[in-house]
RNA sequence: GGAGGGAUAGCGAAGUGGUCAAACGCGGCAGACUGUAAAUCUGUUCCUUCGGGUUCCAUAGUUCAAAUCUAUGUCCCUCCA
């Protein structure tokens, strides 16, 4: 299937600037980016779309940069709700070092930073070379800046799409990049770059933006709880991993795998029509999780984390040895047990966020300690053990030692 | 610079002197049902040693009593210049 097809068979394409661009993404041999703001230390799922369709560029044979947002990241991308608060240099500085470190690992783009071609155009120069390339109407009317008009906008973020767009043209003019790939909140940036390119040299420069992918109930996938899914192993498990993407609803599943892995058209089928007679086995959910889970962090680390989960799952905690608890939560983040009561113990350990959420939960029986429901807040772990483990709700389980 | 409007729990929003720890919706958490799914239903959602304590942008005040009134400050929005 040739590069464009599949990309639309995947759900991947949610608008292209130009029908040209579909030619040329079939012939291969484009220098395209994509670009990453340093907003933390490093990529979540959230980034993983726009960086996996990138390296289905990269082996069908097209060059792919990214561009890590050193100088946009002290600006501050406008997102439609409200200002973004500003990130210190030092920071940004950091951040940068780790996304640059982890893609490389990953991915192995070619990396770009654009502070190094922004931190030393001054604003004479800035509003003379770029500033007056844009009306102000025409930024007025882009979507996003549109929406943040009742909220308000400062003249730093209403500034961010101007860099953005010299930033296009900085790679097209030295890397002959003439492609940027982006989520669809990024239209408005690409369309600004593209028209830049066209007025300052008279060529022409494509944009593609995907669609947002989210859940049923229009929930961005990798959201969960409020706090991110991060790609690197040290700051989200595999097991937690493992655990967001088996519990994926059934009615998005076969979606997540065209857009998330590498399978091909037919493997994806075949799992659909196993998937679509027996949903009760999840195996579209494991596909999922394995695909990614491996291709993050390794094989090895999927095992484990599909291991834990089906020891956890099975309901036979209390009949687990030390060892194998060892074994199985090698990586996982233990809990010390300092011999208090729960009421201070779950405390302490940021488990329960209050007394009162604990009593709740002992109440509605929501706290097993080593498979065996508990409902006494003054209830000690047993020291004798090497291990405790007690289980919050259906799902959460905490290792103490 | 001028005129007006606003700031309430994670978010949206009601409340305009006591009956307010603050309606309602969303979100979160938990329970039931299931398949670690969805949908649905139920409970819960500031802290507490369960006596009470600390909240409605901040500070100072009026009052027996303030989210509610006054002053000042901070931030935001709209319109005019």
């Amino acid at each position: 299937m040739k590069l464009y097809d599949d990309l639309v068979w995947r759900g991947l394409i949610q608008e292209i600037s130009d029908p040209k661009l579909i030619d040329l993404l079939n012939a291969g041999g484009l220098t395209f980016y994509i670009g990453t703001d340093p907003t933390a230390d490093s990529l979540h799922i959230g980034h993983l779309s726009s960086f996996l369709i990138s390296k289905r560029l990269k082996d069908y044979g097209h060059n792919p940069i990214l561009l890590i947002g050193g100088a946009t990241g002290l600006i501050g991308d406008p997102k439609p709700s409200n200002e973004r608060p500003m990130i210190s240099k030092d920071v940004v500085e950091k951040n940068v070092l780790g996304l640059t470190k982890q893609v490389k690992e990953l991915f192995g783009f070619e990396i770009v930073n654009n502070y190094d071609w922004c931190k030393d155009i001054n604003m004479l120069d800035f509003l003379r070379d770029y500033g007056k390339y844009f009306n102000v109407n025409y930024m007025l009317d882009k979507d996003i800046i549109r929406r943040r008009m009742e909220t308000g906008i400062t003249y730093t973020e209403f500034s961010y799409m101007i860099i953005q767009a010299l930033d296009f043209l900085h790679l097209f003019e030295t890397k002959n990049c003439t492609l940027e790939v982006a989520g669809s909140d990024q239209w408005g940036n690409i369309t600004a770059g593209i028209e830049l390119i066209r007025k300052k040299t008279g060529k022409d420069a494509y944009g593609l933006i995907m669609p947002l992918i989210t859940d049923s109930n229009g929930v961005k996938f990798g959201k969960t709880e409020g706090n991110a899914l991060w790609l690197d192993e040290s700051k989200t498990s595999s097991y937690q991993l493992y655990q967001y993407l088996i519990n994926v609803e059934d009615s998005e599943v076969i979606r997540y795998i065209k857009a998330y892995t590498f399978l091909s058209k037919e493997e994806i089928e075949k799992i659909e029509v196993e998937f679509k007679e027996h949903p009760e086995t999840r195996c579209a959910q494991k596909v999922l999780a394995r695909e990614i889970i491996t291709f993050l962090h390794g094989q090895n680390s999927f095992e484990r984390a599909e291991k834990i989960s089906q020891l956890l799952f099975s309901g036979k905690i209390d009949e687990l040895s030390d060892n194998e608890i060892d074994d199985v939560f090698k990586d996982a983040p233990k809990l010390k047990n300092d011999n208090t009561p729960l009421n201070e113990l779950l405390i302490a350990t940021s488990v329960c966020s209050s007394r009162r959420e604990l009593r709740e939960l002992l109440n509605a029986n929501a706290i097993l300690i080593n498979g065996k429901v508990v409902n006494d807040e003054n209830y000690v772990l047993d020291s004798n053990r090497k291990y405790n483990i007690i289980r919050k709700g259906k799902k959460k389980y905490f290792v103490f030692y």
